[in-house]
DNA sequence: AATTTTGCCTAACAGTGTTAGATTTTAAAC
DNA sequence: GTTTAAAATCTAACACTGTTAGGCAAAATT
């Protein structure tokens, strides 16, 4: 039927209006402004209706924090393809990582919990994997064969992981603003533990 | 006067009540359940006498910031104490934050923005810095002459908190309870760290 | 004993997330 | 085209939140 793709599609649109409207509430004044009443305010709506889209407020934050984990995986896949050796693809995505956090703070905020009190709830959404898996499956093929175990990759990744986020939250918390200090530790963070991972 | 002084000191109780209680609070319940109202009733007063020791609700987040702090500076010289060697002393130190961390969870958390939106306020409280003047020292003092420069201490300083804050809010943000990773990770990144400093 | 100060409470305002019920608009059936 | 059923949307309310104003009663001062 024409009219029920047609009410489908307007329903969808919907949705994806509540969820813009409340992702432009807080770039523009914060995740501490945003209330069902100011989304409804933006797309025309009184707060009731939102309901109908999302079960309640952390809903939607649930699905901003999914959201950010797509776009998260396809900026660090974009990254990848720019490098052809394995240890310039690791690097590359790790300054994905790096850039994504800032071009989208608000989603990194949310998706890890960095000024902001994310949904409780268990996260076992597959997307939410993606990005870690692209890592792991790098660092797991710049390690040597004969060191290649799930603990040492784990142990790797999570060192990756550990002072990346660590720099990114220390910079979104604080309003430190040292770009040149930045870059320095990144890359000797990045390249330090590359080469701990081949030697 | 005896009255006058019994007075103060009952005012400086109930203060202390109130930053007790809201801690209480928010260790069983979490800082999303911290309200001026049920900080009242621990305390057997009505919201509105807390506002006779404390501006509004933020006022109550940063002083538990600051005596966070306090705290953290206390337990890091501590370890101090217990090492003789520069590099002791500075490892110590680091591994004092880490537990202060699990130790004082919800403490760590509004310090440090940690699933929790901390006043946005200016930090411009002294005792905010001691903890990291005092690691800055450390790390100063095991930085051969030749290298020492504001500059490189700095970067050192940042490379350490970045990792050790990094691997601190994955913890308490992820239910991950991994402590064996947890302690090679930790230990590796100290090492390695106190290691580039000195050759 | 009268008066002022202090301590504390009640009530209220504007805001929050969320739900129930009424109302309007749209679609379907005759 | 009119009637009926269903879907969409709103208003009103509940129980909370931080915060402030005003009043009442106990204590301290004169």
């Amino acid at each position: 039927m024409s009219s029920k793709d047609r009410i489908q599609k307007i329903k969808e649109d919907t949705r994806h209006n509540i969820l813009r409207a409340s992702l432009d509430i807080v770039k523009e004044e914060g995740w501490g402004a945003l209330s069902m009443r100011k989304i409804a305010d933006k797309i025309d709506y009184t707060a009731p209706v939102i309901y109908e889209y999302f079960s309640n407020k952390d809903a939607i934050l649930k699905e901003l924090t999914r959201i950010g984990y797509v776009k998260l995986a396809g900026k660090m896949e974009e990254a990848r393809e720019l490098s052809t050796t394995p240890e310039g693809q690791l690097e590359a995505m790790w300054l994905a990582y790096w850039h994504f956090a800032f071009a989208y703070k608000e989603l990194y905020q949310v998706m890890y919990g960095v000024e902001m009190n994310c949904c409780s709830v268990e996260n076992t959404c597959p997307d939410y994997d993606r990005p870690m898996n692209m890592l792991w499956d790098k660092i797991e093929e710049i390690t040597p064969a004969e060191k290649r175990s799930e603990e040492y990759i784990d142990r790797k990744y999570y060192s990756f992981w550990s002072v990346v986020h660590g720099l990114i939250s220390i910079n979104l918390t604080t309003q430190i603003n040292r770009d040149e200090l930045n870059r320095e530790v990144l890359k000797d963070a990045i390249s330090g533990l590359i080469n701990s991972i081949k030697n």
